[in-house]
DNA sequence: GCTTGACTTAGAGTAAACTCTAACTTGTAG
DNA sequence: CTACAAGTTAGAGTTTACTCTAAGTCAAGC
């Protein structure tokens, strides 16, 4: 069981981001009899996988909505469905964010190019077409 | 000679953004007599590169720096360096985010698998552990 | 028991990038 | 000439995601 300083420092987040997640409905850390929280090999897997969705910019309010799907699951009423339907829409997210890289790492390395054969004074474009 | 509203079509982007680029230094169209804005090609062209620098989250402040670099340029002072420098870096950036959402695309790519194999009430992870 | 560093809370503050409003001016079609 | 759509401005407001502050409580070593 890890401390907020543990878990911060295992995932090179602060402590103030790690309180704010759990605010937002992100995290369940238990806590000590003095309402110190604790935090398991589980949270820890679950916060680092919240870190990935949040580095690929999944909002903080569809995490939290995949968050409550899960909790809210139960043999009468099962949200696999809703979940699946999330993180399919975060992965076609992902895909357009990573077409849209593709083409622009393109351009740039097109632009480095031209700027290193051209080298003083390059043409590009006329930004001001006085 | 386009108007801010055909800017506006051609680019998906709304005239208040066109206005507010501007404003931070990113754009520069001619006016009119009576002031209204007129954009031509280069512009239009240049405005797409900004569109894709920010696509991949190059912050604004960056982009004027890469524009003040440029309308600063000069035969004594030139400046080709540093927007090589600056492009430079902003190239390193997308890779590292190409590289963060290939991993968190493989990830989901295996959640979702699970899911569809575990259909009903899957384990994954147990968010509350009490 | 005392100090010291880590922990707690509610709530305020910040940064970035828009996004909108209000009041006004300009351009165009009838 | 009139209507009205589209343009203009300064500046206020919004959203998202943190980030920090203040005032206090808890835990561990001496």
């Amino acid at each position: 069981m890890y401390t907020i300083s543990e878990i911060s420092r295992l995932t090179q987040t602060t402590a103030h981001t790690i309180r704010y997640y759990e605010k937002e409905g992100l995290l369940f850390p238990t806590r000590t009899a003095s309402g110190i929280r604790r935090y398991d090999e589980t949270q820890l897997t679950w916060l680092r996988f919240v870190l990935r969705l949040r580095a690929t910019h999944m909002p903080i309010d569809q995490i939290r909505e995949y968050v409550e799907l899960f909790l809210a699951s139960s043999d009468k009423h099962d949200t696999t469905r809703d979940r699946l339907r999330l993180l399919e829409a975060h992965q076609q997210n992902v895909r357009d964010q990573l077409a849209e890289l593709m083409q622009t790492e393109q351009l740039i390395t097109e632009k480095i190019a031209t700027y290193r054969k051209h080298h003083p004074s390059v043409a590009e474009e006329t930004l001001r077409p006085i």
